[in-house]
DNA sequence: ATGGCCAATTTTATTGGA
């Protein structure tokens, strides 16, 4: 089973690239993050023709998220407890096979102290929550944009972002309560080593100087764990013509 | 120290991203 999650930031701006994508790696499931469409306008033929169903919750304009599997897609959940009638759209669950997945963009934050930074603690606080009522006993995937580093190894310069967003020490925690369930960082199973990032600033021309962040991840239950033989962050795409600023990365499954 | 790019909509600016 090999399970992807990617931000795409767009999924129509990004159509060529995601169908490209789906044909050389062949996930059994790809969850997506930042879509940016509202259902109806979701490019759901081009994936049907790749043999893949969706399953989406999106909106105009921002956020959206995603799940294409080749399987069935089971058991929909879109959005969480607590969302408010015209809450972002940024979690979508599913059954698919004998894995339980759950598909996340997390707030951004914007700026440590403002406004979203609370709405994004109190998001995450949230979410954790919601984890906490799922059947952790199962093979559970949490996978997704998480908008935050877990320590400093996955900054490239940690002191210039020091208690910034995305790497403030309340964030951080916030992703901690989330593995104090019982929830591994699948990555770190298989990579000690600082320098491995999921997502490069467009502005800062991030990808050409190296300067990256890892916020991108994979956070599995302990059946889930036992079960997967790698994670790989898929670089190369980030390298390709016309690129989402955010890489894929694929977790497999025995 | 700052800004750079990209996408969508409210489009020839603005907002948000992280």
């Amino acid at each position: 089973m090999k399970i992807a999650t990617w931000n795409v930031n767009s999924v129509r701006a990004r159509l060529p690239r995601v169908l490209a994508w789906l044909e050389a790696n062949q996930p059994d499931v790809l969850c997506l993050q930042e879509t940016k469409c509202e259902d109806d306008k979701f490019p759901r033929a081009e994936f049907e023709e790749l043999g893949y169903s969706v399953e989406t919750y999106g909106q105009k304009t921002y956020n959206g998220v995603a799940i294409a599997a080749r399987g069935a897609i089971e058991d929909v959940e879109r959005g969480m407890p607590g969302d408010l009638e015209d809450a972002d759209a940024r979690v979508i669950a599913a059954a698919v096979g004998d894995f339980l997945v759950v598909d996340v963009y997390v707030v951004n934050g914007q700026e440590v102290g403002s406004p979203k930074y609370a709405y994004k603690l109190e998001w995450m606080g949230r979410l954790r929550d919601y984890l906490a009522g799922m059947d952790l006993s199962e093979k559970l995937v949490l996978c997704g944009d998480f908008n935050v580093t877990v320590d400093d190894r996955d900054v490239y310069d940690p002191d210039k972002w020091r208690e910034k967003i995305l790497c403030s020490t309340p964030e951080r925690q916030a992703l901690q309560a989330l593995s104090d369930l019982g929830l591994h960082d699948a990555f770190r199973r298989f990579e000690e080593g600082a320098g491995h990032y999921t997502w490069w600033d467009f502005r800062t021309r991030g990808f050409q100087r190296g300067n990256g962040l890892r916020i991108d991840h994979f956070l599995v239950s302990d059946a889930a764990i036992e079960a997967c033989t790698g994670v790989a962050i898929d670089v190369e795409e980030r390298g390709r013509e016309k690129p989402s600023d955010h890489a894929p990365v694929v977790a497999t499954f025995a």
